[in-house]
RNA sequence: CGAGCCGACCGGGCGGCCGCGUCGGGACGUAUUGCGGGUCCCGCCGAGGAAAGUCCGGGCUCCACAGGGCAGGGUGGUUGCCAACAGCAACCCGGGGUGACCCGCGGGACAGUGCCACAGAAAACAGACCGCCGGCGAAGGCCGGUAAGGGUGAAACGGUGGUGUAAGGGACCACCAGCGCCGCGAGUGAUCGCGGCGGCUCGGUAAACCCCACCCGGAGCAAGGUCGAGAAGGUCGCGUCCGGUCUCCGGACGCGGCUGCGCAGGCGUUCGAGGGCUGCCCGCCCGAGCCUGCGGGUGGACCGCUGGAGCCUGCCGGUGACGGCAGGCCGAGAUGGAUGGCCGCCCCCGGCGCACCCGCGCCGGGACAGAACCCGGCUUACAGGUCGACUCGUCCG
């Protein structure tokens, strides 16, 4: 489970990370990655919208994927924003999946960030 | 044993590793002290029977509230239960079932208005398409009588038999069905039973308007409040985009309205500006502030927040819903939103393979669904399972 520290909690952060950070998909996932926010450790987003399924469904996929991103903090640089999208399809996608779409998507994501930087 | 019917209950279990949230305790450490916050450790607890739909009823909060009338909304057999209800129980009536039992948006259609498709001559009270009878005519036919017969329809001038008649008709008679009135009896009552009388016969629809009886202020915890910050913000509406627990609501940006703040100007204080009675009117009340123009800027923390019409057990009253008494128990409180992630074993179901059988192995599946202020209901969804009462049929005694 993802610790309180890095997680992601003003609406303002969140479409920050959404207007200038750099976007990826994979497989059922889009993570979208911005440098620069203060802190010295990573802010985490998730973004589950209703089209991915009722309340439960949602709830599911949630836990799932924060399970997935605290197994991956290390790889994360400090002071990044990082927000997670869930695609209808991440449904019925197992922790298996999820995990092979996030090491997919988090380092292109991140190494896009760092060419619209040059 | 088979079939059925009603009710109550459960709705995966055990373990390992890694985690999250509230509360309690402890350590470190910031700080002059205190308040408060941070990190780590230990302990307790941590989704549902529907948490769902948001359809009713309450508690709670804010706003409003002299009184009367109109409009609007809701309910609808009776008697009870309940804080209340559109809920529940028992009973009544109507319908279904051999039965246990089930079903019913169950007031009024002589207060009035409207509607009744298609078919049919005719659909609600007047009328005769065929037929029947009488009269006239050479005849086609015309005039009159007639609801017994035909055909249509969900429904057609009560039904059967007789008297009577030109033919017929409650025109008359007997019985039956239905309606209304009266009396007696039973019941708190809805209603039921019995007897008599009447005219002889009147359709349905009120989930059409309507009438009758009773009830009803509005918005909702993102309600509302406290503190901080500060040149004070608050609030409402619209548009675009994003998001959530998505009929509702939040965030970002932009525009506009109202109020507040700062500045400027104007009007007014019993000669009364301006408001209120959250739909309208009568009527009543408050009343010292109000109007116009210009201007800049903010959005954090906490309370509400979970101990209550609470749950369990026993006894008593009641046919029952339920009530009373005694003892015991504390069982989630998040806020980008905790209550979990991964794995192993067991249980149930299905398929395949091996096997004489007992079984064994592999693969797949195990529902509906996630608290958001809290309760009482209703409705809807749901894999599988447990227990109990009762009914019908068959067999045995």
């Amino acid at each position: 489970m993802l610790s309180p520290a890095y997680r992601m909690r003003r609406s303002g952060e969140f479409a920050a990370v959404l207007r200038w950070g750099a976007r990826s998909r994979r497989g059922c996932l889009v993570v979208h990655a911005r440098s620069g926010l203060t802190g010295s450790q990573p802010h985490l987003g998730l973004i589950v919208a209703r089209s991915v399924g009722n309340s439960v469904t949602r709830h599911r996929v949630t836990r799932r994927l924060r399970a997935q991103l605290a197994a991956r903090l290390a790889a994360l640089p400090p002071g990044t924003g990082i927000v997670v999208r869930a695609l209808p399809e991440a449904a019925t996608a197992s922790s298996a999946v999820l995990g092979a779409d996030l090491d997919a998507a988090l380092p292109a994501a991140l190494g896009r960030r760092a060419d619209r930087r040059r």
